[in-house]
DNA sequence: ATCAGTTGTTAAACTAGTTTAACCTGATTT
DNA sequence: AAATCAGGTTAAACTAGTTTAACAACTGAT
């Protein structure tokens, strides 16, 4: 069963209360510079080569951020689930091509926004410039933490640690995509699991 | 030789101002809030497991950031030189004990301020919550290509992409060092070397 | 019911990178 | 001038992870 139920806007302002306070003006501004689309499984929200034109919050469904590499073969950069914010950050800044994809493990549900409406959002919004410095804090926090992992963890380590903490993601993608997002090859992982069953 | 000649702040608002534009008041503010600090060639700016008080900008000199693991094998996950940012960012926000050792391979200076100066430069000066959330994006980004160019890239590609981006540093440092960087031994990065003098 | 597409498993041959250990060079100390 | 030390190289045995290829299980569409 796919979920296609309506979600709505209120999911991304209880979030951002957890880090700022916005007037009630300040959300009035927002809400009516967001956009809110669907998108239906198996939808590019991004094609790399592209400019990266929105960024976008996850209302409802799950994506994969992936590029492909020379000879084809798709590796994946990161998933996205309710909650979690995704683009190209790179493209999306400096209106370059996109060095990746993104694509819609399921039907999803996302609010966007541009680029140069995020940027009258800083000014107009100082409150939403600093929680954006908080989100991205996190993340750049996030990313330096999956750089040691992958020198100092196994693939075995790797897999564990992440379904311990993604326990949501790793039920609701194929082993495939989290054997690539792993770094490893889907046959890899089927070995680990075989061996990890055994004890 | 080694460089021990004073450097100034001069340095720091030059590279602000790449980025956002400060009143002479907001500047002179911030300078008050700064303190330098030298440090000898080997001496350690922090330690994996106690709490990073300092955001340090590199005026001279380099410094490696690593961990040790429970073997006591050391990782080198960035270099720091002029220009740098340094800290354990995860540690300085959350008041969180150390994952890395931040150490000088030279003589160095450093302009640091405490993260609740930080918290103070942020309200009393918005241009500089800007300029940190650029700077930020801007590591978040280069962090995330890293993790996709160690998936991606050979140790040789990556060694070579190193030279390449960091001519200055490869020749600053020793090679034992940057094999650590890219996640590989020195003997594989010896054996790397002597393949790319052979053709 | 069946056909085709998608996901997951197993196993054998292979390769990129590690480990261990010995050795070389140049710089600094004694 | 000898001794030590930090940095770098080489080579042989090894291991973590890849490649290729065949097959099994499940799904959805006709």
């Amino acid at each position: 069963m796919e979920n296609t139920s309506t979600s709505d806007k209120r999911l991304l302002f209880t979030y951002i209360d957890r880090y700022v306070t916005l007037t009630t003006e300040e959300e009035l501004f927002l809400k009516e510079r967001l956009r809110s689309r669907r998108y239906l499984k198996g939808q590019y929200v991004l094609q790399q080569g592209d400019i990266c034109h929105y960024e976008s919050f996850v209302l409802s469904g799950c994506l994969k951020v992936f590029y492909s590499d020379s000879s084809g073969g798709e590796h994946v950069v990161m998933f996205a689930v309710e909650e979690w914010w995704v683009s190209d950050m790179g493209s999306f800044v400096n209106h370059t091509p996109a060095d990746y994809n993104i694509q819609c493990l399921e039907n999803c549900e996302l609010l966007q926004f541009t680029h140069s409406t995020l940027e009258e959002l800083y000014t107009k919004i100082p409150a939403l410039e600093r929680f954006f410095r908080i989100i991205i804090q996190n993340a750049f926090v996030a990313a330096q933490k999956r750089i040691v992992n992958n020198h100092r963890l196994t693939a075995r380590d790797r897999y564990i640690s992440f379904i311990d903490q993604y326990p949501d993601i790793a039920q609701r993608v194929p082993q495939y995509l989290i054997a690539s997002y792993l770094g490893i090859t889907k046959e890899f992982l089927s070995k680990i699991r075989a061996q990890i069953n055994q004890g």
